[in-house]
Parts: structure tokens; sequence; C-alpha cells
DNA sequence: AGCGGTGTCATTTTT
DNA sequence: TGACACCGCT
């Protein structure tokens, strides 16, 4: 296969670069992950690279799995284990620290390579401890304002000393609370989110044996997304490509919208500083977007000054006219552009539409508009699967059984569901932990035999510990899945959803079945706890676009990356877009400036952008009159179209409208779906284990997982299998195991199907023939299947 | 120990 | 609107 074929000049010129440090400057839509998988595909065929010897680094699952897909598809042939390394900074780290982290004990005692990894809401609960240790209130410091604040330092190398010697005397509280975060995290052998990039710098720094060993395998190193670098993984990267120096970055300073979290546009912008010899590739053909498009976000972009700047232009046509719109309220605005959709997709049912916000709060109004209409939609991002917190629940009894000294997971867990370990116990406990610098479970330990603690608390704190003592035991000697379903149960927490009947108890139900769902995928590729626990970790969830469905709602944040036949850019008002907490800095307003320019870059076809003249903020009575945001007044009068409700071109009435609408919410009922995770989670293990491909075993269980995501129990009730397949896959079932009665099938057998292969029954509703079996199928998903329609038969 | 009432405060969030 | 901290009652 010729790599080349099909690419412009400059592509080529990127793709066939062999050695030395290179910066791609890549437009939006000027085929940027086309160019890196070729690449890796040209060194390893044309240029006979060993694959190992690649890493190519980017920032979501999502893209890493793109790319490898892409990848794949361009070889041939799966990644293995052998192939080019793609993944995520983090990913890596973790990697990196698990297997070579060892001697990080030196500079960070008491670490071991089996650390915890701590989540935001983990972090957020330490900080909060710090806080009681401290005897401190939010009055002076916001637990959030604190949090970033440690994260920027940290991302800036900088210690609690360093912030110490801050003029301002809310640096040195924060100085304080970094200093006991600090503690406490190796307290409880635990990393932060930076503390995987930074330690990972730390002890490629300190161990040259590691970096040799590093720098000695990855010959050729490609970073996507360059503009939203941080400081650490800039110099993760200097660091694993040592003197070489065969460091291709790929970037788009325009598309920097990563500040706030510590991304570094001076990386992008210094580059050729930091490299001297660098090569410049400067993609700017687009192929996304028609001229129109292309030529208003260009002129919009334009008015920032920090920038290399570049002017893409396009082979395509002019395309219509940007439409703005502007309603006299948001509920107007909302109905406009359900309004338009559904004119959009009744005319061609194939398109495809994305509304993007600045902030998520901004989605209920559009979801109602778009509910009245009876038109399917899905919210990208938002909640993961991984943070729900019945999830978390159970996850925190899985840290803890790793390991005792997580003090966050047994906090989080010691009186969920409630034995009576209230808050003056757990209060005695913390103290005297603070005390005498122990993790919590150390503390209770010598609390229960102290004689110190009232009755009734100590024999809770006893059964606590047994009950502890007893998880440890079933995960060392039960399977990963039969553990966590016996953990559940033991633990009482199965019984305590059971307990509640409203519809949110039976949704966390059915949470932890594609838990133990997850979990039974796990352990059948030999994933080990620890695996399963840093995927949960790491896993944010908003990956995988629903292909199924035409409507897609999210933040300009979270669809860097993609593209839409048909954008809408919602509530272009001052002080919502551009933000009103962006208004104290002009490096900050660029920052907006680039998020609408990254908004409107989605769209191929057409742009709406869409405005109302008055708002109501937050739960406030009354609305209050805005501003139209200044970004329209900076796109060029002749391609746009403007209008109002009053002249409306589309011959909408609004007021009119909401009669039809209204008979629309009786004839359908809701469609939208949050984002759902399971498909996520089997493309992880498909990922992780057998390779994403067109052809083989997993054909099926990719197509299951682009169709509309979909609750089970939703699922169930639309008359199909399970996540719009049906499940039997084909019908009528023979009579052959008919008389082979299912007996002792219960949940946690593993049974056999003869086309999803072997699975492990979660759950059963229902006795004999008639029984509803809820079956987790590696590769395939969660599978509802009526016992005696399907040709299972229960395996040894 | 655990519930419910009241007051306060509101970005974005790849991992 | 809704998430939360805090407080007082049982």
């Amino acid at each position: 296969m010729d790599f080349l074929e099909g690419l412009n000049s400059r592509q080529r010129e990127a793709v066939t670069h062999r050695e030395g440090p290179l910066l791609i400057l890549a437009g939006a839509g000027s085929g940027k992950t086309r160019v890196i998988t070729h690449r890796i595909a040209h060194l390893i065929r044309a240029q006979q690279v060993p694959a190992p010897g690649i890493l190519a680094v980017t920032f979501t699952n999502k893209a890493a799995e793109e790319m490898r897909h892409r990848v794949a598809q361009l070889l041939g042939e799966p990644l293995s284990s052998g192939g080019p390394i793609v993944t995520t900074f983090h990913s890596f780290c973790v990697r990196l620290l698990r297997r070579d982290g060892k001697s990080l004990s030196d500079l960070r005692p008491a670490f071991t390579p089996q650390f915890t990894i701590y989540d935001e809401d983990d972090q957020l609960a330490l900080v909060k401890s710090v806080y009681r240790q401290r005897g401190w209130d939010e009055s002076q410091v916001q637990y959030r304002i604190a949090l970033s604040r440690i994260s920027h330092a940290k991302n800036l190398k900088q210690t609690p000393e360093d912030l110490e010697k801050a003029p301002d005397p809310k640096t040195k509280l924060i100085a304080n609370v970094f200093r006991d975060y600090e503690a406490r995290l190796r307290e409880a052998n635990a990393l932060d989110f930076d503390d995987l990039l930074l330690q990972a710098v730390r002890l490629l720094e300190y161990n040259e044996q590691v970096r040799e060993a590093y720098n000695h395998r990855f010959r050729f190193m490609m970073v996507d997304e360059y503009q939203d670098t941080n400081r650490s993984q800039y110099e993760l990267m200097r660091l694993l490509t040592g003197r070489r120096s065969n460091i291709v970055v790929v970037g788009d300073e325009d598309q920097s919208i990563y500040s706030w979290r510590g991304a570094d546009i001076r990386n992008i912008l210094d580059f050729e500083k930091d490299f001297p010899d660098a090569k410049v590739i400067r993609l700017e053909q687009n192929y996304r977007s028609t001229r129109t498009i292309l030529e208003a976000a260009s002129a919009v972009v334009a008015h920032n000054r920090d920038r290399k700047g570049k002017w893409l232009w396009t082979e395509g046509g002019e395309g219509s006219p940007a439409v703005i719109y502007r309603a006299p309220d948001a509920e107007n605005e909302a109905l406009f552009i359900a309004h338009t959709i559904e004119k959009i997709l009744r005319a061609d049912p194939q398109d495809r539409v994305a509304v993007l916000y600045r902030t998520n709060a901004q989605s209920r109004r559009i979801e109602e508009a778009l509910r009245r209409y009876g038109r399917k939609y899905v919210v990208v991002g938002g909640f993961s699967f991984y943070q729900r917190a019945e999830v978390k629940d159970i996850l925190a009894y899985l840290k803890l059984v790793r390991s005792l000294d997580d003090s966050i997971s047994l906090m989080r867990i010691i009186n969920v569901p409630a034995r009576g370990i209230g808050k003056t116990t757990l209060d005695q406990i913390e103290r005297f932990a603070f005390a005498h610098h122990l993790s919590l479970w150390s503390a209770l330990e010598r609390l229960i035999d102290s004689g110190q603690l009232l009755a009734r608390a100590e024999a809770a704190l006893r059964a606590f510990r047994e009950l502890i003592h007893r998880l440890r035991s079933l995960f060392h000697d039960l399977p990963l899945p039969r553990a966590l379903r016996a953990l559940m149960l033991e633990t009482g927490y199965k019984a305590m959803l059971e307990a509640d009947s409203t519809p949110q108890g039976e949704a966390r139900r059915e949470n932890l079945d594609e838990l133990l769902s997850a979990a039974a995928e796990a352990a059948m590729r030999g994933e080990t706890l620890a695996d399963f626990l840093d995927h949960a970790a790491l896993s944010s969830e908003t990956d995988a676009l629903d292909a199924g469905v035409a409507v897609s709602l999210l933040t300009a944040h979270n669809a860097k990356g993609l593209e839409f036949p048909i954008v809408f850019l919602a509530g272009l008002e001052e002080g919502l877009f551009p933000h009103s907490r962006s208004k104290n800095s002009e490096a900050m307003l660029e920052e907006e400036r680039r998020l609408f320019y990254v908004g409107m870059t989605r769209a191929q076809k057409r742009l709406y952008m869409t405005w109302a003249k008055s708002r109501r903020r937050y739960g406030s009575d009354s609305d209050e009159a805005t501003k139209r945001s200044r970004f329209l007044e900076e796109i060029p009068r002749e391609l746009v179209e403007d209008f109002s409700e009053a002249e409306d071109a589309s011959g909408l009435d609004l007021s009119a409208e909401r009669h039809e609408v209204r008979e629309a919410v009786r004839r359908h009922r809701y469609t939208g779906t949050a984002q759902n995770s399971l498909e996520n989670i089997s493309r992880f293990f498909e990922e992780r284990g057998l390779p994403p491909l067109k052809t083989g075993p997993w054909a099926p269980g990719r197509a299951a997982a682009s169709a509309p995501s979909r609750a089970p129990s939703e699922a169930a009730a639309a008359g199909t299998g399970s996540f719009g397949r049906p499940a039997t896959g084909g019908g009528a079932a023979p009579a052959r195991f008919r008389s082979r009665k299912l007996a002792g099938m219960r949940p946690g057998v593993t049974v056999a199907h003869p086309k999803y292969g072997s699975g492990l029954v979660l759950r059963m509703e229902g006795t004999g023939e008639e029984a509803k079996l809820t079956i987790s199928f590696p590769g395939h998903g969660l599978k509802k299947i009526v016992a005696k329609y399907a040709e299972i038969k229960i395996e040894e």
C-alpha cells in the first residue's frame, strides 16, 4: 500500500520527514490525524523502522483509539504488543511508573509501584480532610480554588515552599494546604493526575538507567494537540526523546483552549526556539468546511494577537451564509434550534447536527425543546460511568482492599451502607490519625484495641474490620468478577440498592451490573484488579460519539477534534460566550475567542449562531437583558444572514409553534439518552486485548458499539435483545438445548452461546425457561436473553 | 446516627 | 436549578 496516495504535497512532506524535530502547524480540518497515522505506517513499512520504537501520544483515549484503529487499517493488521505505541500521556506514565518506578522511592519515601490513583473526587475529599485537620473552613479559601492552585503549582514543578514565598497571604494559606495534601498523598501511597506526569518526569530525570532504556527504545516520537501540552508533558517529551530529538509535534495554536488546566501555549509558539534546527510545515488546506464558514472563522481568530498566524483555504465551494438568529429569550432560542433541526432532518434524515454551547447548564433548555419535538439526541460528556456514586463506592471498596492505607477510599465507604459508624466516631478516628500521622486504617486498628471507644462504636468498627479482611481473602481466592459480586453482597451494598424502588434505584442496580460486566470482561482477558482500577481512573467516557443519533449536544470544549455537517453555536452573549470569568485579561479573552473558533470550524456545511436578548441566570425569577457577543461582530457582514424572531426567515412563528409542539410531546416519548458507557468499557478492553479490525470475530462487537447507546432497561422495553440488536441472533431457537434443562442456572455461572462465545450470567429474572438472563459476553457487551429461546448451555 | 430545613454559590474539565 | 455545607432536631 502506498501511504502517500491521496495526500497533498505538504502532507507528504510531513509523512516522509525522517530525522530531527518537526513542527506541523495543522489548521482545523487540514488532515492532521491522517498525517500522523500515515506517518506511523510509512515509518514502519517504507522506512523499515521497528514498530515498537515508535511512540505517539495524544490527550484523550478517544483520539488514541481512533489513531490505533486507523494505523491498523493502514497496516492491514491489528496492532499487537509488538506494534507502535499509541496512547495517552497519562496511560503512558502509569505504565512507566508501574513497571519501572520502583526507584522513585528514593525521592518519594514509601512510594511503591502499587500506588493508588486519586481522581478529582478523591482529591477534593483529601483537601476537605486537610481543612478539617487544620480546623479551617472554606471562608478564607474555597476548596476548588485551593485545588486548582495546587494543581497549577504542580504543573509548574513548584513546591509548597515556593508558594510560601509568595507575597499575598492567600497563597501562603494555600501553601499550607499544599504541604499537608502532599504528605497525605504519600501516606496513602497515592498519586493524583498531575503526579502521574510529574512523578514520571522526576523518575526519568533521576534514574539514568530507566531514561536510557526508554531513549533507546523510542526512536521516533509524535505528540498530538501540542498546543495543549503543559509543562510536565513538555518535559516528559524531552526526556523521552533524549539527544536524538526525533520528535514530531502536531498542533494549532488557534485551538489552544485548555490554559486554565495548565496547558502552556508557549510550548507551541516557542518550539522553534526550543529546537533551533526544527523544520516547520504548515497544513493550511482545509478539507472540512465551506469557504464561507472558513472565512468567517478565520476572520474572528485573526483578532487574536498571540498567534503564529495562518490562513486556511479550501478548494471546496462557497456554501451558504452563516446564520445569526436573535431570539427574544432563551426558551425561544432553544425552540428555534429544535425547529430548525427538525426541518433539516426532515429534508435529509441522514444529516448530522451538533449543538455547541459554552456551559453545560445550557443543555437543559435545548434538551427540553428537542424532546418536545420527539427528536432523539445524545448529550456528549457530562458524568462518566465511573464517576457515578454507586460505581465509585464499589471502586472505593476495591481500592481499599488493594491498599488499606487509602484513607480517602476508606472514608468514602466506611458507613455506606450505614453500619453505625457515624460522624462522631469518624471524627475520633480522624483526629487520632492526624495526631499520630497514621492512615485511617491504622488509626482504626489501634483505636479498636485502646478501649477509648464507646462499646457500640467499637463493635461497629470491629465488624467493619472483619468485613474488609473477609473481602481481602475473597479477592485473594476468587476470580475478579466473582469476588466483585460477592463484595456487593457482603458489604450490604446490593441490599441497600434493592431497598430503593425508585427508578433511580433501578438505574443504580443496572450500573452495578455494568460494572460486573466490565469486570467479567477484564478477567476473561487476563486483566488484574490493578488494571481494572487503572482503567476506571483514567477513562472519562466522553468518548465514542454515537453515530446512530442525528443530534449531539456538547460543550465547545468537548467538540474539539470532531466535525459535523451542521453546527449550532448557542448562547452567544457577552458574559456567557465569552464567559464573564474571562473578562479580566486579554489572554483569557483570546482563549475564549479560540474556543469560539474551534466551535465554528466544526461545521462542514452550515453554521447557525444564536443568541437571546434576555436570559434568566440560574434560578432567578426574572430575565436579564443581554448583549450580543463581540465575536459575532467580528464576522464579516457579507458572510452572514442576520435575523431575529420578528423577521424570521424560516417563517417560524414560535407562539403558534407551541401548539404543534405540545401535540408532539403527546405523540413522542422521551428519546434522549446521556452518553452511556458500556460500549466504551467494552471498547477499552477490546483495544487492550484483541484488535479492533473490520474483519474477524470482533466485527459484530464493533457494530454493536456504534449502535445507539441505550440503557439496558430501555433496550428491553423496546423489544430488542439489548443495545439495538436481537440478542439471540436469529429468531426461533432450535430445540436442541431445550430438553437439557437449565438446571443450575444462576448468576455467576458461565454459559456458552453459539454466537457470542462464553459469557458470565449477571442477573436472572424469573425462573425456569421463562427466566430472563442478563449475560456479559466479552466483546459483545451485556445481553438480555430469555433462557428458553437462546441456544445457551452452562459451562463447567 | 441520621434526617430535613435553610443559606450560599455558581465555567470550561482531555486524564 | 441544584449541589453543598451547616445546623438543629429527634
